[in-house]
DNA sequence: ACTAGTTATACTAACTTAGTTTCCAGCGTA
DNA sequence: TACGCTGGAAACTAAGTTAGTATAACTAGT
């Protein structure tokens, strides 16, 4: 019966109208900056009255709380699956961690930023850090083994690189650079995982490409 | 001198102060929407006070008003040079007019627009008719041209094509979507105008290609 | 010293909005 | 029909934000 559902379950976590409400409010936050975006906008959008609304979330601050848990266990998910996809494949994971790094980081939108680093500087440093905590377990793994097996030099650690990676996707990898150096974006990723791989391979990965 | 300046102009459209303050004001508004910008956040960027700000523009209204006059003088300055400089290449006109259009649409991001549309229906309305006026003025010309050599068919309205060619250049010219088809900007630009040229263009223009 | 223009800052009056409450319509159940 | 529950519409409040103004102190040219 529906109350005992109810009974059941007082954090239906899988319930359909919260999950709605969620993936509006991501993308709406996301997009347009918390500061942007009313309760009322969202509840008018959701077709259901802010009073419903509040039925699911205690305030705007759990809701901006629970479209970033969401997104974050949807970049973990997605981080999980190409590790134990390419496992083997040092290249093709590298070039699919970045790819998928850059999707998910194009997500949040400058006036989101914006917001976050203006009015919410402890939210701006959890994300941050909640940033750092997914570069580190999953490309800290990934470069390791490539020490390990003496593809990648020592003296350079995991996160410094993955922030080259990372600064240099996002100056080149936008339309208005590929169309000035007539590249796609593939062609632009390639070349960005080529010359810094080739100042980062020692002598012995040198020959063994 | 200095007094005889100001006293010789009392509207100094030529202000090094207010270009200043234009120029980040329409990056600003543009980009992260009015609503989404202070004057105490504009006035601290500029590193004037607020006073200094209000003794150039009367208020919020007006910066925005020159924001967008700033923007449309531009527009227009660079569609008139492109008119004239390929005045006799219908082809290069089309493509360069399209890129151009584009590359200025694309200055105004989704939180302006969202900001103008939520709570000022004026002058979303005003945008719409220089936006028209703009299309009319250059493509509308641009296409009669082409129409009076028997190049384009005359059943199709010079506004709906061009509002055609846009959609499919904001569809398709985006890294996503260049991405998936694997193209550069300028393979996806010439793409579409082939597509949509040679649905528009009559037998008498295609034996004449 | 005086003036003109500036910055910094405090202030207020209007507006916006998060969160609450009230009222009511629909609807399944007894 | 009556009852009870759910949720929509809308009014309301209290807190916070911001456009716009006013004041004081500073600087440079005259």
């Amino acid at each position: 019966m529906y109350r005992d559902r109810k009974q059941a379950n007082q954090l239906p976590v899988d319930d359909p109208a919260r999950q709605r409400i969620i993936a509006l409010a991501r993308r709406h936050f996301f997009a347009y900056g918390f500061r942007g975006v009313t309760m009322d906008d969202l509840a008018k959008e959701l077709g259901m009255s802010k009073k419903t609304l509040y039925t699911h979330f205690s305030g705007k601050a759990a809701l901006i709380g629970a479209a970033l848990l969401d997104k974050s266990r949807e970049i973990e998910k997605d981080l999980d699956r190409i590790t134990s996809d390419c496992a083997s494949d040092f290249l093709a994971a590298l070039y699919q961690l970045l790819s998928c790094m850059q999707l998910h980081l194009e997500e949040f939108r400058p006036p989101f930023l914006r917001d976050v680093q203006r009015e919410s500087p402890e939210m701006f440093k959890l994300v941050e850090e909640r940033r750092e905590d997914l570069i580190h377990r999953y490309f800290g793994k990934l470069l390791d083994e490539g020490r390990k097996s003496g593809m990648i030099r020592e003296d350079i650690q995991a996160g410094l690189l993955l922030e080259i990676f990372l600064g240099a996707i996002q100056a080149i990898v936008n339309p208005k650079k590929l169309a000035e150096l007539g590249l796609t974006p593939k062609e632009g990723f390639s070349a960005i995982i080529t010359v810094i791989l080739e100042g980062v391979i020692t002598e012995t990965g040198r020959s063994n490409l």
